[in-house]
DNA sequence: CTTAGACTTAGAATTATTCTAAATAAGGCT
DNA sequence: AGCCTTATTTAGAATAATTCTAAGTCTAAG
């Protein structure tokens, strides 16, 4: 079965040299890097890439919906191209962040006073604290 | 009943003048604004007070617990005196913001699959959308 | 009234990100 | 293949929010 996370193809986006190894260092290793982080990760393997080129694409592959921007108080965005609905949690000791999962059947309203007629198009959940037991 | 909410005192803070009027603020109109927007609010009631001090009063505010510091995507940080857990909704086509209460008694474990003993010091929920019917 | 430490200030510095203009590359057409 | 048009990349400048710095001011305590 191919889709986009085997072939690193997008439907409708043309996939650049730049392109292709801005998503294959996402898909590579789901950490959440930066911008920077992955400008350094690709530096070698696509020489002569532009910091600007790793921010161009980074906001190409989100407007294509291929990976999601996720902020942490004011800090560096980061991306992580896990496209299920997901909140994070950033464990303060480690500094490492992980996908955290919705439970099954819960809606919003479930543990939210939102607004009887609210569309809701976008919902952020990060979490920060330690795993005591590491 | 005196509580900080009528007095304008915070317990262990020293309240000078400048801390004073960008606490009354806040507490005047809970519309989380951005320290631009104290700053602007604040001018004519306390001239010659400069955007640096209105910077130093509401970091000095949320180290004491007696304001929240919220951010949206990574645009400038807003300022929320409501010191209860809650979340918030922002209205996309008006640009509000609305607190939005948790349901009581609800845990988060009840609807994010936490890591059994992660230890949560910080929550942060954000939700963007509309309200149709306005 | 002095003094030491806390607070405020203006402006410089920093940092992440976006913008600009020019250079490059790529697909479509003849 | 060769040409053309448009998309993409690039380096570096520009921007915006915030923090830092160093100097001046205030205040509480003695």
């Amino acid at each position: 079965m191919s889709h986009p996370a085997d072939t690193l193809e997008i439907p409708g986006l043309r996939m650049t040299k730049q392109r292709k190894e801005v998503y294959r260092v996402l898909m590579g290793n789901r950490d959440h890097p930066t911008a920077a982080e992955v400008y350094e990760r690709i530096k070698h393997s696509t020489p002569g890439i532009s910091l600007a080129t790793v921010y161009n694409c980074l906001e190409t592959l989100v407007e294509h919906k291929a990976v999601k921007q996720v902020n942490f108080e004011r800090e560096s965005s980061r991306y992580c191209p896990n496209l299920s609905e997901h909140g994070h949690f950033h464990d303060e000791v480690t500094g490492t962040i992980h996908d955290v999962k919705f439970k099954e059947g819960v809606k919003l309203s479930d543990f939210l006073d939102i607004p009887e007629d609210a569309e809701i198009t976008n919902l952020d959940i990060t979490l920060r604290g330690t795993l005591p037991l590491n």
